[in-house]
DNA sequence: GATAAAAGTTGACCGATCGTCATTTTGGGG
DNA sequence: CCCCAAAATGACGATCGGTCAACTTTTATC
């Protein structure tokens, strides 16, 4: 008896190897995608970076594109966890936009370093994913601007479409960040936050 | 003989028929994409939508990738017309910015009523191509945004990024009010247009 | 028009993938 | 040690992708 049993703490040996198969297809799905591209990949190439067999991968994905999203979902958990951690107690319209978008750019930054954004040098195109963790930060993100800029600043402002319009300029300011060698974090931050501080007219 | 012949204007029968079944196949694309989904869609689900037989879909197309870039660049190309004729002269920033707006929320009105748009009701994602058109009109959104913009009113803004702010905003707030039933397009493309305009600080 | 070259179409074919499922292996409880 | 449930395995039929030799249609030439 080992002191895992006796705390009945440690998982069984079942879920740890499930555990560690899912987490086996995960990592070689992120290799063989950023390698050959999303559509040229296919379930087998996902099974064959790993030591199980292909029946095995229809046990924890029903296709690829479930892989694809859980690996998206797994980065929009990651970075929800982040943004809920720095602007939680954001007083100002102005201090929640500027950590928000700091948050986002550099963890843009720090996925792209770590080898986690699928960058595939031809890239013609990415996939949008709509995830729980997706909707959620959407969500999070619009009931913030309704709460931080509230009524008294901009009260005619449509909310929904704030988001989304904030949402659209942090994405494709993010992606041409990246395709810049610098990767500047603090002046795509800074030019999508004041962009936005002046465009609803909130300047603290 | 026919008129055409003595005329010399129609295009040979080759030319014609290359040109039919090359439409053939976009027409059927375009209707199993939205049917299937563009990951379930085969190139037998697609030629099997003309009377045509499978080889000769490769006469046409490498796959089903291109016909669908075919078709976002056939979508594009007809938006960049647009866009030419309305906001050519556009003497001011503003009015640039505004004509553009409106140009395309109207387009993507359009596009929707008239089922050329892959909306599908589970809709998890969509493709983000960049085709020659896209990247034209990218290119020629940040030439405007240099141009009208110009050194006067705001020196220090990065063009680049203001184009790719611009794109966005227009892309996720457009997404958002084909979701809306509405469609109302005159307040998705002021909300936007007050917030680009304000943004920069360039106020009529 | 007759003929031949060129261009285009056809569908069978091969290798590979998809998703399933009967069989085997592994883990846990008595 | 035995037994059952959970999980892994890989073979299998159906299908797909892309090719290609044979065939049909169009154009050019006389």
């Amino acid at each position: 008896m080992t002191v895992a049993d006796i705390l009945e703490i440690a998982e069984s040996k079942r879920e740890r190897s499930k555990a560690a198969n899912r987490h086996a297809i995960l990592t070689a799905a992120r290799r063989v995608f950023a390698d050959l591209g999303y559509d040229a990949t296919t379930v087998r190439d996902i099974i064959r970076g790993t030591d199980l067999a292909s029946g095995t991968f229809y046990n924890y994905f029903k296709s690829k594109e479930e892989v694809f999203e859980a690996l998206q979902d797994d980065s929009a958990h990651r970075f929800r966890a982040l943004l809920q951690e720095q602007c939680a107690r954001a007083r100002t319209f102005e201090e929640f936009v500027r950590r928000t978008l700091d948050t986002y750019f550099r963890f843009l930054a720090d996925e792209l370093a770590s080898g986690r954004i699928l960058q595939r040098p031809d890239a013609p195109f990415t996939h949008r994913v709509d995830t729980p963790e997706m909707k959620a930060i959407f969500r999070e993100v619009r009931s913030e601007i309704e709460r931080t800029l509230g009524r008294g600043i901009a009260p005619g402002l449509d909310p929904d479409y704030l988001a989304a319009a904030s949402i659209g300029i942090a994405r494709e300011v993010g992606e041409r960040m990246l395709l810049r060698r610098d990767n500047d974090v603090d002046h795509a931050s800074a030019f999508c936050a004041d962009l936005i501080i002046k465009g609803v007219g909130a300047h603290a």
